[in-house]
DNA sequence: CGTGTCTGTCAGTGGTTACTGACATTATAA
DNA sequence: TTATAATGTCAGTAACCACTGACAGACACG
């Protein structure tokens, strides 16, 4: 991220999202934030009145929707082994996108709150969706039904927690270690549901 | 947690536990700490000289030691389903346990050295321990190998992400959705892995 | 040129917070 | 009872921090 070119606006959300994900919203000042961005204090509050509303703005302007929802409506092949690849993948690659606001919800859920609420929105989202895709499988034969739900949440759980993982032992490019894990976590959930 | 019987230091550094695994080290003053433990602020600094050395002793007293070993040394059975439910349920007994210093060492990772470190220990040790694990039931024929170590890091990443899940939504008692995940997930590894 | 918009500087305010010293109080135990 | 240790009260310090007002310079556009 370079520093120079952007709106000022931009540069001060960008900065108060490095900042407050790496150390929370109580350990970061106006002042770091402001100089961080390369501007002074003052146009800091300028442009958004308090500390708060810039976390808030920084939240509103950086999140990413619901690529999701077009996963299962368009990419999906119906052959266990094949959609569950995309659909880790799509899920890494957005939760990765997302990751510094994660954290923040992760490290002020107090501070900032419905922070957390929006960001759990997409897992939730997902979650239904595999569900309701395991069952469709099932009707198809393809897939070896025992409680659809928690098969699902098994999976997603397997990949948050692999996401969750990497996001703490602190590596900014998760897809190294991540993708090994993808492929193998993939074979297994495919064999295990496999009739 | 009653606060009444303790002796002081106790209970200052239990409150302080709580309080900071809610709300964050910066989160939370010294006055707040010592008004909760039924104390004077003025007593906390004259038995731990610092906030920070007060959350350090919290780390130090507080934080349980590896159980997972003894598991692995006495309650195996070397079945593949009943062994994966052993472990699972240790680990979340463990990780529910520690819960409120894993909370402090996610939210203020920054502000106290050290302990992310000594915290990812027992994950780590486990990681190692079903490894082995697994090297020895595929010599006994009861268990498909492909990539031990990343075998035994999905079942560990499944069993963390719930574990975080469960945290972060706030439950006081894990245990209550943690149990039908904890069930499911052991079926469906065993039969991933069953040969 | 002149006008408006964005930004910086500076000096401050009011509130909070970790931490301290002096002294008084209470409880314990010999 | 008396000595000792643990705790409380109170007043205060020094630093920090979110946030403000007044003023000035820079730049774009007519």
């Amino acid at each position: 991220m370079d520093i120079s070119k952007q709106g000022s606006s931009d540069r001060l959300l960008l900065a108060a999202i490095n900042l407050v994900s790496e150390r929370g919203y109580n350990g970061v000042t106006t002042q770091e934030i402001a100089e961080t961005a390369g501007l002074s204090e003052k146009t800091l509050f300028r442009h958004f009145g308090s500390k708060q509303k810039l976390l808030e703005a920084a939240f509103d302007r950086y999140h990413y929707a619901e690529e999701m929802r077009k996963i299962f409506a368009e990419k999906l092949v119906w052959e266990l082994e094949e959609d569950l690849f995309t659909i880790s993948r799509t899920y890494h690659e957005i939760m990765g996108r997302n990751r510094k606001l994660i954290q923040i919800s992760i490290k002020d859920e107090g501070q900032m709150p419905g922070f957390k609420e929006r960001m759990q929105q997409h897992p939730l989202q997902l979650l239904e969706f595999l569900t309701n895709y395991f069952n469709v499988m099932s009707e198809k034969g393809k897939l070896r039904l025992t409680d659809p739900k928690m098969q699902a949440f098994t999976f997603m759980m397997s990949q948050y927690g692999a996401f969750v993982n990497d996001l703490e032992t602190g590596k900014n490019y998760p897809d190294i270690a991540l993708k090994p894990f993808v492929e193998e976590s993939v074979r297994l959930f495919a064999r295990a549901l496999t009739p």
